[in-house]
DNA sequence: CCCGGCGCCTGAGGGC
DNA sequence: TGCCCTCAGGCGCCGG
């Protein structure tokens, strides 16, 4: 599933391999997932336009930059991949997206869910795409400061989980990465935002930028269906302290882990180290 | 404003 | 070498 730190890792790694390349044909197996232009469209548009050395990333959205203005957003979903790979590579199951590179290689989409969506439209339009317009500041940006999240968590009066996950108050964060700022912070998924103390905010919000910065350090967390532009796991997963470990000791007391719903989504956490 | 619930999908995993 | 059911969670949308 990925969240911040992988699309981030996704973006770094198709940088290095795209810059300068050419889309010379399209293969759309799976119309759906273009979302905008219509599809036939689309294929017209993107042939013949050359990747930028410079791409981008908004929240969870990859910005593939391109020559006369176009930009080709993608949202990876819950397991999407985006990967560069040599043309002879078998046609992996799923594969839904082909383009042909100029060098002879290829930039797959591939998604067993089919949740994943891509748009082209022009660069100077993608912040006021829908979904990306709304986003929440990044984690990583001077933006994000602890002042922000106290004088927003003031106000709300919702759960600090299902704020954390709402990415329009924050961009990037997910399941995983909610419930490790969690607990690092000893913050309970079900205090109120706005009833955490002074202290506990600034806790949440240092590790809040910790864990992101942690996760894309080493290249992301790889359950089962995430990988990066190469086709390569990350290795956070090693580091995750609650996430995904229902029933076994938390690394601080030694409690066990448990597992609760708020908001619909499960919540991994120490019900010693993080009181309600 | 805020919440809960559904739909979109496939495949893993548990119970029997 | 089964079958059925639930669930995983990002996001858009709808209704209360």
């Amino acid at each position: 599933m990925p969240e911040l730190p992988e699309v981030e890792t996704v973006v770094r790694s198709l940088e290095q391999h795209l810059a300068g390349l050419e889309i010379t044909a399209v293969d759309l197996h799976m119309p759906k997932v273009i979302r905008h232009p219509r599809p036939e469209i689309f294929t017209e548009e993107i042939v013949g336009k050359q990747f930028l050395k410079k791409l981008g990333r908004r929240g969870k959205y990859i910005l593939l930059n391109l020559t006369d203005g176009l930009t080709l957003v993608v949202h990876l979903r819950m397991t999407g991949r985006l990967v560069y790979c040599v043309a002879e590579t078998p046609l992996e199951k799923h594969t839904h997206v082909v383009f042909h590179l100029n060098n002879g290689q290829h930039l797959r989409f591939t998604d067993i869910r089919q949740f994943g969506r891509m748009s082209l439209l022009p660069t100077n339009q993608v912040s006021e795409m829908s979904g990306i317009k709304d986003l929440g500041p990044e984690p990583l940006d001077t933006s994000f400061t602890r002042e922000f999240l106290k004088k927003e968590f003031r106000r709300r009066r919702t759960r600090v989980k299902p704020l954390l996950l709402d990415q329009s108050f924050i961009a990037g964060l997910g399941n995983i990465y909610a419930d490790e700022a969690l607990f690092r912070a000893k913050v309970h998924p079900e205090r109120l935002a706005a009833e955490l103390s002074p202290r506990e905010v600034a806790a949440l919000h240092k590790s809040i930028v910790e864990v992101i910065a942690g996760g894309i350090k080493h290249r992301g967390t790889t359950f089962r269906d995430y990988v990066d532009g190469e086709g390569r796991s990350g290795s956070f997963q090693h580091h995750l302290k609650v996430y995904n470990r229902e029933g076994l000791p938390c690394s601080n007391c030694g409690k066990s882990i448990e597992r609760i719903k708020v908001g619909g989504r499960s919540s991994y956490y120490c019900p010693y180290c993080q009181k309600k």
